[in-house]
Order: structure tokens, then sequence, then C-alpha cells
DNA sequence: AACAATGGTTCAATATATGAACCACCAAAA
DNA sequence: TTTTGGTGGTTCATATATTGAACCATTGTT
């Protein structure tokens, strides 16, 4: 482990639960010495990575961060941080996957990633995507802010015959889709087109966005749901990493736990 | 110079305007051995400061930073409590504002403000800002601590042809700031800005940063100044009470007398 | 006054960083 | 096809920069 990694280290310590931390403490918690870690605070603060409270001695972030972040947030726009995720994602799943993220009160295609595997596969060409009748829009609706589900009670639109286009059966749906931390579009907005999908968080912890893959209906197996869906925590962690936030715990839980217990929805095949 | 130095500083390379760098080009930037700097970068990337474009095998700043910024901003809301008072700035005097804050012996820029006014206006692209040369930096030497000076002296480079460099011209100029509580900077960093600063206290009652004034020099009237150097006062107030400190009395007190004494440089026009 | 924390410092031992030279690869010339 | 000049990446002997036990100076508590 390079000195410059351990110096790095100390950084990942700090949270808006720990904003402050003495040198003894950052030593007790990063388990490291403490003439060590003194001179790596030392270095990290003339780079303004870390400052110290000058009363209470103690260190916390810095402003080199802010700039550093700010270039990164002008620079690095967030469709191109979804496209390796979304490669592996259709590779490994052998499905058409795409990211939409969450603007005011829509669901916004942001990127799609068709997959070469099969002949028939699902075409994403729309920009909104309505939050009763897909899996992404479901998606927001259980995890998305509060107001969301009075916008889409606003438009029940009935794409087929399984949307759902009473508020009963749309509350029934998101409760669903809260217990397992994936939303489900099973053939609610085309036919023929079953669509599954994770939240995605970005760095002030709230939900921006999901990552879906959409399957031909013909061929998805309870099989195939299992594999999709162990992947999409991969690339939802990818992507919500690549823009700055973290997987919410409870969320990690009930992927865990959907994961590995008996599925309810599968048994129905 | 720590590993761990050398390594921080290589991100200070990285901008708006230069996103994307590759390892030799960073070399020469750097002025750096291509072997270090790789093992440095990979520390880096290991961390999530940089991120590699894998097309391109190009760095660019990482996801890690925008995690640290947000608990930096959420814990230690220094650049949030600046945002209404440099907005007020703008609006009362029509010219691009700015705040700067004092880490370690830089001064880094903390947040900016256009105007919308004017066509033509100031565009502050600067991280760091030249401690001779800047009105903020000329702040930071006269009101900050006092190796300040020392370090100033090391890099006097030349911007423009006002430009202080040599110590006694600094030191001049400097001399003069203490007399009037007002950093300034005229033509001596962009030929055609002017600008003008205040500094700003922390709470412990140390010199922490600076707000200023960018104006475009051909209409700096002193009828402007005049008009700048009032809000000034007031953001500085503002954004300094804000920190948890207080304007220093005799701050005031040189703040009073420049803005009722008939002005030395007013009446130059 | 003794104690137990804290932040900060020292110095010999050595682990770790270093960089000249190297390879593999690519694209444009020759 | 070979050459050239540019990448990114790797190696290894050298020695320099890092390390941590033990230390000091302060502070607040018992």
């Amino acid at each position: 482990m390079s000195s410059v990694t351990k110096a790095l280290d100390l950084l990942s310590h700090f949270s808006a639960a720990r904003a402050e931390i003495g040198l003894s403490q950052l030593c007790r918690i990063a388990k490291r010495d403490k003439a060590t870690t003194y001179r790596h605070l030392q270095a990290l603060e003339v780079a303004g990575f870390v400052e110290q409270n000058p009363t209470s001695k103690q260190y916390r972030l810095g402003p080199a961060v802010l700039q550093l972040a700010q270039t990164r947030e002008a620079t690095v726009p967030r469709k191109a941080s979804t496209e390796r995720p979304l490669f592996d994602l259709t590779e490994t799943t052998g499905e058409t996957a795409h990211v939409t993220v969450l603007s005011g009160t829509k669901m916004f295609g942001l990127a799609v990633c068709d997959s070469p595997r099969h002949g028939t596969r699902a075409i994403i060409d729309i920009d909104v995507f309505p939050l009763h009748a897909t899996a992404s829009g479901l998606c927001a609706l259980a995890f998305g802010p509060k107001g969301l589900m009075d916008v889409a009670l606003a438009d029940l639109t009935s794409f087929t015959t399984e949307t759902a286009t009473t508020p009963s059966a749309l509350s029934n749906t998101v409760d669903a889709i809260r217990q397992t931390g994936f939303g489900r579009a099973m053939r609610s907005y085309e036919t023929e087109i079953e669509g599954v999908s994770a939240p995605l968080f970005d760095q002030t912890g709230q939900f921006a966005g999901a990552v879906s893959v959409a399957s031909v209906a013909t061929r998805f197996t309870p099989a195939l749901e299992h594999t999709i869906k162990e992947h999409l925590m991969i690339a939802s962690r990818d992507i919500t990493h690549n823009w700055g936030g973290t997987i919410p715990s409870h969320i990690e839980g009930l992927w865990a736990k959907s994961l590995t217990t008996p599925h309810a929805l599968d048994s129905t095949s």
C-alpha cells in the first residue's frame, strides 16, 4: 500500500456524520500510526484537501475538494459515465439496457445500449418514460420524491391490458417494488416487453434515476430475471458511484433479500 | 516534497479547460518523471480521484471528489453561505463578484456570481489566485498571516505591465491596502480588469478569505468604485458573520475612513 | 498532584519511492 | 515494409523518503 493510497484513504473517514476528526481519533478509526497519520494530514492540508479547525485542532475536509468537484461536474457529463456499466449490463444479460434520469417530475431517457445478441429485442425510443407504466417510472415512484405519486395519478393512460390504471392498482405495484428494491413493468407499457430496473442515486443521496433492462417477454424466464437483477445491482452501484453517490443500505438490504429468498414472482411461471 | 503532496499536486492540473490529460502530457505539465507519475495516477485511480477514459487512455477527475465535496458542503457550508451575499453584491454593482478562501498559503476560488447585466464582464476561471497580482491575493498579504509575504515573494510572475514584480513595489501596494481596508488590483492580473476586494474573517478572528468584485476597466469610474466598496463592506460583514466571525474593529475603522474622506484615488478622474 | 487524554516531534532503521532505460503498441511517414 | 515518433505501461538496482516507538508539551479531569 503506497503512502499516497494511505493518505487518500484517510479522507474516506470523513462523512456528514463525522465531519471533524482529531488526530488520535483518526488514528484509531483508520488503525494507523500517529506520526504517519500526522504527516499525511499535513500533506493533505497543504493541498487544501483537509483543513484544521483552529480552535478544536480537529481536521475536516478542505476547500480543494469543492474545486475538483466543480471541474468534474463541468467536464464529465452524467451520460458518459453510464456508458461502460450499460455496455457491461447488455453484454451479460444479452438484453437491451437503458438509463433514465429524473428531472423535475419526469423520467427522461439518458442513454441506451442495444443488445446485438438476439434478432428480436426491445427498442427504446421514448423520451419521457410514463411513471405508472414503465419499470423506471415505477422505480421513481417507489424511491423518488413523495410528490411524484400525485403527478403519476394525474395521468393513468392505459398502454396495454396490464397497465395499472387505478390508484389502488398503482399503489399495490409500487408497494411491491418497495419490498424488492427492483422496478418491474410486466407488459404494462408494451405487450411483448418485460422491464426490470434498479434505482440510481446522486451525491446528495437522493433518487436520481434508474437503470433498466427491457427483455422480450417470450424469453423472460425466472432464471433470466435472476441474472438481470444480479447485474442490475452491479450496474446501479457502478453508475451511482460515478455520480458521486452510494446505494442506501436499506436498498442493498432489499436486494440481498429479494435475490436469496424463494421468489414469489418467479413461482408464477 | 512528500510523495503524497506530489500525487495530490497532479490533481491541480485538471481544469474545465483541460479536462482529460494523458500520462505523457501530464508529465510535461507537472515536470515529473513518467514512472512516478504513473504510479501516483494509479494510486489516485484506486481511490477514485481520477479515472481513465477507456478509449483514449487519458485521465480525468474521478467520482470520489463529488462525494468529498458533498460532505464538505454538508458539514462546512461555507460556500452555501456566500451565495446570497454574492448574489446581492452582483445585483447592486452589476459586476462579477467572487469569493476566495485562504487554505494554507494559497487563495482558492470558492464561489463566483456572474453579472447578467453587461455584455462584457469579467470571467473568473482561475483556481488559485496569485497573491501578488489579484485583489484577493493582495488582501491576503495585507491582512492574512505574516508568513504569506515570503511565499508571495517567491513567485512574482508578471501577468501584465502593471503587475508588481519587485519586493518594494509589492510592499508599497500591500501597505496602501492596509491603509484603506480594501484590496485593489488595477489591471495587474488581466489588462482589462480592475479588481476590488474586502477581507473575510472566520470564527477565530483570523483572515479567512476575501470577497471581490472584478470590473471591466473601461467602465470602472470613481463613482462605481465607491458603490462597489460600499457593497463589498456589506457582503464582507454578511459572509464573515455566516462563517461565525466578526469584522475586526480596526478594519471597520479603515473602511469608514476610506469611504468618507476625499478619496485620493477618486480625485484622479 | 497525579492522571489521561490530546496534538505534535524526534531519529535510527529500513521499507518504499524513484527514474533511466526498457517494452509493446499505434499511426503517420518514408 | 520499414522507419520514425508518439503513446501507455513496466522493470530493477539505487538511495531517498517513509516509518513508528518513544518522546515532549498542553490541556482538562479526578
